[in-house]
DNA sequence: AATGATATATACCGACAAGTAGAGTTATTT
DNA sequence: AAATAACTCTACTTGTCGGTATATATCATT
């Protein structure tokens, strides 16, 4: 209670024993990108182990098991990484919000700087009985990109944006639907300017309806 | 050469040794619906083993290893599953095979009576350095459907069906992508009636750019 | 310099993976 | 009935998995 008040000290620099060897945020990082590209169980440890150049107790100490350094790494994801989805989400109009996403989402998915495609999809999209734990928390992350879109729209109604009787929790399946398409699409080697077309595409015949 | 000419008696009922104890399509079958449910990762021999009742030596001396079992099970699933598809490929016009495409495939994907989502993208969507021939191989079947799509909208192109400066290579990748993003939401859950309304804004968008 | 705290390194654990050996069983053929 | 072909069963091998015990190295503190 009040003996953490040393705790508070702005600069805890002085950490005690022998400081660590690696760079902890670089680390989840790399084992991000790992994840990202072979999935929960496609990845092992001992992978992690070899391509991130830190043995497996410090990997352990510092991140706990497999489950909660993939969920550190999911956290990072959706916070770092795929932020063109709240750039998205704060576009003015609806009409914006829809082509923020979609054309965010083909830049992204086929972004040469990070493993292609959605790892939130393919981290576990189908799995054994012992994984999926991991597979029902991916879910319901794409659940709330669903929630999201859905609430942005039922906002967007009200503010006379999108046409009243729109069916709001459709027009954000949708969009999920083809974001997650357009990830199964990355990971089998699309390229950036092919998902491009593809946005158009729908986004093209989107206009016309409202 | 010559002598084989005996195999091509009609009814070679005899077969000499003790007969199989188990009925050879009735497994295969069941292990397709295992693999279509967890994936290849996600499924064990000894999982199978379980699941088929039939033991590790039988399986292995009428399938080959895992990787074998797994193909045909892939084959029986296109040939004798997810036939909806070609009877979309059959209709009469463009927009009749688009739209029995994709309501097909929210009916299909959402079936009860086998697994929810398709196996071509969720047998192994990413996956370890071992498993990237599987994953290749589905890449080059989901790289089908797509070629599949672009030809008939090649063909109905030329009979006047279609637009004549239709993008067919973007209109079949549109079409997959979406299915594939269906596939993904039939695995996290979604219902029948949640896809076919997903489909049907999709559709409407779509009449009318024709 | 000695102590205590923390991190690293090697080597290991039990569980389970894919795949197989070899003995036993059940049929047809001669 | 004897021989042989084909299948089944138990038990095993080898390798890898996630995770850890133990010993050692490196720092701040005293």
């Amino acid at each position: 209670m009040a003996n953490n008040i040393q705790n508070e000290n702005p600069t805890p620099k002085k950490t005690r024993g022998r400081p660590l060897a690696f760079d902890e945020s670089q680390v989840l990082e790399k084992a991000l990108h790992v994840f990202w590209a072979r999935g929960y169980e496609g990845t092992s440890m001992s992978d992690l182990v070899d391509l991130l150049g830190i043995n497996k107790p410090s990997l352990y100490a510092k991140f706990g098991n497999k489950e909660e350094l993939f969920d550190k790494a999911v956290e990072l994801y959706l916070t770092k990484k795929s932020v063109f989805v709240s750039e998205a989400l704060n576009a003015e109009t609806a009409s914006q919000v829809i082509e923020k996403f979609l054309i965010g989402a083909a830049k992204f998915l086929t972004d040469p700087s990070h493993p292609s495609g959605s790892m939130i999809v393919q981290g576990a999209l189908s799995c054994g009985e012992n994984t999926s734990a991991i597979h029902q928390k991916l879910i319901v992350k794409r659940a709330f990109l669903e929630a999201q879109f859905k609430e942005r729209f039922d906002t967007a109604k009200t503010k006379g944006e999108l046409n009243p009787n729109t069916d709001t929790i459709s027009l954000a399946k949708y969009l999920t639907t083809l974001y997650q398409g357009m990830s199964v699409q990355a990971t089998s080697g699309a390229t950036q300017s092919e998902l491009v077309d593809v946005v158009k595409l729908a986004l093209e015949n989107f206009s016309a309806s409202h």
